[in-house]
RNA sequence: CGGGGCGUAGCGCAGUCCGGUAGCGCACCUGGUUUGGGACCAGGGGGCCGCAGGUUCGAAUCCUGCCGCCCCGACCA
């Protein structure tokens, strides 16, 4: 078990919390509500832009950049939207600071430099970003438009977690506009398709593709998609969402265009998004008690090589050794790290990579110098085995695939052992209760039971999966009859 | 916004009740011995005790005001 940081079944809460302190992804900064992500963390989440840039790009996206501040008559343009972000905005209200005449060397809000109109920094860019499409869409020949921006939010949340929820976060948002509603659609599940598949394939996260009640969907949309992952302690987590906007954005900013026939229309659009939220549910469903567990395929370093010696001699003996292990394998694209500080014991920097979760270690020392062998250890199931110096460069790359897989393989069976069907409402409370994960029952499709039975248990509908099948039944909550069944479960 | 807690070395804390001029662990620096699972010994450096005012011969400690942070709740796409 890591220093200082307690093991899952102690408080989860706080071994997530630690953990990445610990482990240096990010800590609290000196303004509340709003973290400083650490260079280990940012480069986390510099491979997830990577994967997801080139998803988007191999999808026909490109990249564009807009204002951080919004005129408040631009923001509260499309009502809805408006309303449902309304009580977490932060505004600019004065663009200019004087000095206190009364208290030397501070500053005061100069009153004679109030905006005319107060700014409100983006809690989300689709009012800036329909404005400026009106500009430029004006035939259908302009259409579709499909840009994604890299950028930063502020939503001004009452308590926050690092990564998890933060006053001001990271993402992208992908913005589209099309001509008929079927492409708009189409483009939506395609965005849907493209999380999911990075949550599965880098992440190791399964999923479940869904979308959501009306209760959760995005305000300003007809329809919000997601993807929903399970965490180690039976919660929840939407690790992504893609809307469709219909027209609304349309409407609002007067976005129309002409078809082939002459004729004005209006817009159809989709947004899209994730956020640094991710690196929280990477870390909320792999990581053990020792400390992180990275998938390799977003691991900032695939593997560490250790030295053990104990005179100047040995040690450069081994680290030509090591040295020329790491060249080997950086030329086939990984990331190395040689660990050649002489001021740390091997013991130490064995916990300090397995708590950052190097996905595999080699240890290198006289004795395998005298054999021709390395000790290799994997971080997902701590397993060593002493390996030919001369089947490293093969059976590495090997082991990483491996522990792709395998990691991916315990969050899927653990969301299945996770994931229960119940048919009554006393049933529910109880696996809700002893058990938590999803659940997977029958609803009536209203709002009022929803809310119900969110008010008596706490638990949400996380989403409609799109591949329930029909199956008749009824309600758990109202005893009305229901078509398919939806998951529940307490939630981020 | 309600309830609770906390601000003392880089980090984690003791000292506050009962006032006497600041201490422990980790980290850091120096030297030595160590090095295959979080080393050890010796020496050393580092503090507007959150801020402001008051009481007192004397305040980390008592009083007043302010600021900040954390936890629980409400809130949360």
């Amino acid at each position: 078990m890591a220093k200082g940081i307690p093991t899952r079944s102690e408080d989860y809460a706080q071994w997530y919390i630690e953990l990445v302190k610990q482990a240096d992804l990010a800590e609290n900064s000196d303004v509340r509500g709003c973290m400083v992500i650490k260079p280990y963390g940012y480069s986390i989440w510099e491979k997830m832009q990577q994967a997801l840039d080139k998803m988007f790009k191999d999808t026909g996206h490109v990249n564009a950049y807009f204002p951080l501040f919004v005129p408040k008559s631009m923001f509260e343009a499309e009502e809805k939207n408006a309303e449902g972000f309304a009580k977490e905005c932060a505004l600019v209200t004065h663009y200019r600071l004087k000095n206190d005449p009364d208290r030397k060397g501070k500053l005061i809000v100069d009153p004679n430099a109030k905006l005319e109109e107060e700014l409100v920094v983006r809690p989300t860019s689709e009012a800036i970003i329909w404005s400026t499409y009106k500009k430029w869409i004006q035939s259908y020949r302009d259409l579709p438009i499909l840009i994604n921006q890299w950028a930063n939010v502020v939503r001004w949340e009452m308590r926050t977690r690092l990564f998890l929820r933060t006053a001001e976060f990271l993402w992208q948002e992908g913005h589209t506009a099309h001509a008929t509603k079927d492409e708009a659609i189409k483009e939506t599940e395609q965005m849907l398709e493209v999380y999911a598949a990075f949550a599965e394939e880098f992440m190791a996260l399964p999923v479940i593709k869904g979308r959501k009640s009306e209760n959760e969907r995005f305000p300003g949309a007809l329809d919000t998609y997601c993807i929903e992952a399970m965490m180690q302690d039976g919660k929840a987590l939407q690790a992504g969402t893609s809307h469709f906007l219909g027209q609304n954005f349309a409407k609002a900013f007067d976005v129309k265009f002409s078809n082939k026939e002459g004729k004005l229309e209006e817009v159809w659009g989709t947004s899209w998004g994730v956020s640094t939220r991710l690196i929280g549910a990477l870390i909320m469903a792999h990581s053990d008690d020792d400390g992180l567990i990275i998938p390799p395929k977003l691991a900032p370093i695939h593997v560490v090589i250790v030295p053990v010696f104990r005179s100047d001699d040995e040690f450069a003996r081994v680290s030509e050794k090591a040295e020329a292990i790491a060249k080997d394998l950086r030329k086939q694209g990984f990331s190395v790290k040689y660990d050649n500080r002489d001021t740390q014991k091997p013991g130490f920097k064995f916990a300090e990579w397995e708590l950052k979760g190097v996905p595999v270690r080699i240890a290198i020392g006289p004795r395998d110098l005298d054999n021709g062998t390395v000790e290799v250890a994997r971080r997902d199931t701590k397993e060593k085995q002493v390996m030919k110096m001369e089947d490293i460069n093969t059976a590495v790359p090997a082991l990483l695939d491996t522990i792709q897989q395998n990691i991916y393989n315990r969050a899927l069976s653990f969301r299945t052992d996770m994931t229960t069907k119940v048919d009554s409402f006393e049933e529910f409370k109880k696996v809700l209760n002893d058990k938590g994960g999803f659940i997977s029952a029958h609803w009536d499709g209203t709002a009022e039971t929803e809310q119900k039975i969110k008010e008596e248990t706490k638990a949400t509908i996380r989403c409609i999966p799109l591949d329930a099948k029909e199956e008749a039944g009824v309600c758990i909550y109202s005893g009305k009859p229901s078509s398919k069944r939806v998951l529940f479960a307490m939630a981020y």
